[in-house]
RNA sequence: GGCCCAUUCGUCUAACGGUUAGGACGCGGCCCUCUCAAGGCCGAAAUACGAGUUCGAUUCUCGUAUGGGCUACCA
């Protein structure tokens, strides 16, 4: 690959959840990327699921984006705003014969699915809608009947270009003329995203492995464009200590909860960097400028990750060692809920509970017990701790 | 079922054909220490299995096993 302009990346969260950690994961590699090679990191949510998608979660989302540091150059980019760019593709893909009008029902298709199922074979949609005259497509359309857009996907392997995976090639019939456009006229996800691509000017996708096996799809869509491909990085899975996916039953899978307990931005970033990327050397700890400047697609792994809480505590720990008092103070006073004493014992105490405290609640709570004199002191703490003499005078 | 991906200590990972297979988390021990931490030192702990290529495979190829993904008018 030659030198070229910057890139420009994107993330592309769908608003259906709060931020998961795999998808900020995913968000911080594209930004990284972004920072280290000069180019532009644009942020894009794919709310055309509209039974599905909440506005309140898209502003969850950006949220957890701003506390966890993910600033992006561009959007954030509504799909729900963009419809007339998917009609008019729609429109274009169907003049030039790249994809075709097809009337089926989803009920006829149920039945054709069943069958291929009960007949053990894989099932692929017949192509009947290829054979309709662009006349009479049009014809049946204009009246009003219900419709969907499919692609016509060439018959040939598709060989995907993948920046961690390398070559991977997939045969013709493992694909089928997929819908665009469903017959309420609600474009697709898989188009959508391309539309979107292509009009912003992506060049790298960098996403979840989820949609290695999506990616044919896509390309067959980039040409369909006629736009060229982008370059692809798909990233391994983040699993849960039991090796299934990382999902809420496993409990603090949000990037808010991690917040919630007391999980600093920067520890959350740091470990979730390292989390599928390394810097080829030893460190562990490391800024964001120093990730910002060594950050490498080719340095990614390719096998999923277990999520190990154990580990994000320890390098939140070891930021809240490293941190200047006045801010650790700062962050920690949110947690201090039985209030906070005055700012020379609480920075005293900040010194005292740093190198003790591994969230920034548990730094809380030790600044809250300066705040007042407790009522009563821990008898066995008394009998080791102060001598006979003091005790009289208490 | 079909297609695709993955597999180094329990976990995160390094080693881009030649290393006593390195580091980190966690775990154990020792030191430091009035306690608890932090810190320092030490230790146990891995190339899934089987073939092949090669003088030599963690590394390349194939198979098996195990995990995962996709296969929607969801994203």
């Amino acid at each position: 690959m030659s030198a070229s302009s910057p890139p420009r990346v994107r993330f592309a969260p769908s608003p259906t959840g709060s931020l998961h950690v795999g998808g900020a994961r995913t968000a911080l590699y594209n930004l990284l990327f972004a920072r280290r090679e000069k180019g532009t990191f644009i942020l894009r949510i794919e709310d055309t699921d509209v039974e599905r998608s909440r506005e309140e979660l898209s502003a969850q989302i950006l949220s957890a984006m701003e506390w966890l540091g993910l600033d992006y150059d561009e959007g954030p980019f509504y799909q729900s705003h963009r419809t007339e760019l998917y009609r008019a593709a729609a429109e274009r893909l169907l003049a030039q014969g790249s994809a075709y009008r097809a009337f089926e029902t989803p009920e006829e298709l149920d039945v054709e699915r069943k069958k291929a199922e009960a007949a053990g074979r894989a099932y692929r949609y017949s192509g009947a809608g290829r054979d309709i005259p662009p006349d009479e497509s049009e014809r049946r359309a204009r009246a009003g009947e219900r419709h969907v857009v499919r692609l016509k996907m060439p018959s040939e392997t598709i060989v995907v270009t993948d920046r961690v995976r390398g070559q991977v090639e997939f045969p013709p019939d493992a694909l089928d003329d997929f819908v665009l456009v469903r017959s309420d006229g609600h474009p697709l996800y898989h188009f959508t995203v391309c539309v979107d691509d292509v009009e912003m000017g992506i060049t790298h996708v960098i996403r979840g492995d989820d949609h290695l096996a999506n990616t044919p799809k896509h390309v067959a869509l980039f040409r369909a464009l006629g736009a060229p491909v982008p370059e692809f990085a798909h990233l391994g899975m983040i699993l849960g200590t039991d090796r299934k996916k990382l999902s809420k039953r496993h409990g603090a899978a949000a990037v808010e909860e991690w917040r919630d307990v007391g999980i600093l931005p920067e520890a959350l970033f740091n470990f979730l960097a390292l989390l599928g990327w390394s810097p080829g050397d030893d460190r562990e700890i490391m800024t964001r400028e120093e990730m910002e400047k060594e950050f490498s697609l080719d340095r990614i792994g390719a096998s999923p990750s277990v999520f190990d809480p154990e580990k994000l505590l320890w390098m939140n720990a070891q930021s809240i060692a490293r941190m200047p008092a006045e801010e650790l103070l700062a962050r920690s006073a949110p947690f201090a809920t039985a209030g906070l004493p005055p700012a020379p014992v609480a920075l005293a105490a900040i010194e005292l509970h740093r190198t003790r405290a591994r969230t920034t609640i548990e730094m809380g709570r030790a600044l809250s017990s300066y705040a007042a004199d407790p009522d009563e002191y821990d008898p066995d703490g008394m009998k080791k701790q102060v001598k006979p003499d003091t005790a009289a005078q208490l």
